[in-house]
DNA sequence: GTGGTCTAGACCACG
DNA sequence: GTGGTCTAGACCACC
């Protein structure tokens, strides 16, 4: 199981808050291919959130292509396939060009961003639990 | 006169939109501190939304120390004041972790993001315009 | 509920005097930390005012960190968070700077005024309602 | 002559604001009763301001009774009659009342808004121009 | 039910 | 002319 807060933090979604979470457990390698994710009532009632957002979190994180549903049966964590290289490229435009023009109103420089950038993945290895 | 479209993509705010294409702007230098900013009415017209619309935009970027009003006289851009050291590094942790985490899950691998991350900021000072 | 009024000066913007009625239900201990806070509907009712002018009030109090938002579920008192030191003493500097002037001017002397301080702290405590 | 700025802080009214310098200058006894005032047009010149908002300035200080117009000829600071017991009684419980609701919700102590309160006497003495 | 955004249009204070 | 406030009422996403 992934270790889910219960706590969210206020202003944003509570759904993103939990799809993101998961993100992570996978990202930092906590949540495998082939494991088995809880269900809706399983995180309905481990986080203590409404079975309506729970439900949104899955069918998100299936849209992304991240969960595989064998229906009646279970729910797995399924390797995200390729992205197109066209749809990768919009991505990694879109993400990196918001990046910078925040980052330059303020005030910061490339270098530190590359820097954290670093601190940032290092740390999704050696602290995979939030 | 910034480069500001008139159509917007849907699912987030117009506002947060102009706000954005503002800060680009900003960025990349095609507004300079002390040049002066479209008012609220100018910005209403050009952009056909409404005035409250508009309002909202320079309210936001005022709160973000971007804008500076001159009441009843024109309002004007401002070197945003430098970060506290805290909430700098606060917004670097939050924004490249979640930007780790999104690519890690894509199968982005670091060097195409700090790649892409240059490209971005190179694109900045060559194409200020959208 | 705190106490509001229907009624609202002339002059000073109604979203203020509502903040400040807010605010002062705090400072009195009338409305605790955790405690749920009208939500705009609600307020937009009781208080006769548009649910914009509602709105804003909610938005001024949690960007002063007065209020935290359950998307969808309640907005909640919250204790505001300490004030960094530097800015702490920005405010106090100006405003008792402010005071100062304007009780001079007016031929009041200082003792009047810690007199009267000290008056306006033990209300707040014994006559927490407006 | 009082020590006027030419440049004015954004988001307050100008007027206000040069309003205020005058009150700090006769707070401090930089400007005396009997002393002669600025002339609208001297005022607009010496501020760079516009002249409505100038005589806006010497309107204000008139009606608080800190200034007395001899038609034609000149303005004189006039010493501010001492103000009724009950305007002056609610003008103190107004303007500490409101500061120490603002200070209480930034989690102020009173004894800290006493001795602020102190230097900001004292230093209208020693530091009469700002 | 909740907060948030947007439009339309009026009014005011300021310069 | 400027920004700011307020009202009225609609629509959306989230829970």
């Amino acid at each position: 199981m992934f270790p889910f807060n219960t706590s969210f933090a206020p202003g944003e979604a509570v759904y993103e808050q939990v799809v993101f979470a998961a993100k992570r457990a996978m990202a930092s390698g906590l949540m495998r291919p082939g494991d088995r994710f809880p269900s809706v009532r399983q995180m309905s009632q481990m986080l203590k959130i409404n079975p309506n957002t729970a439900q949104k979190v899955t069918a998100r994180l299936v849209e992304e292509g991240l969960l595989e549903i064998h229906p009646g049966i279970e729910t797995v964590v399924r390797k995200a396939p390729p992205m197109e290289e066209s749809a990768k490229r919009r991505w990694l435009e879109e993400s990196t060009g918001r990046l910078a023009v925040e980052a330059a109103t303020r005030g910061i420089l490339p270098e530190e961003l590359h820097r954290e950038l670093d601190a940032s993945f290092e740390q999704l290895k050696t602290t995979p639990n939030l």
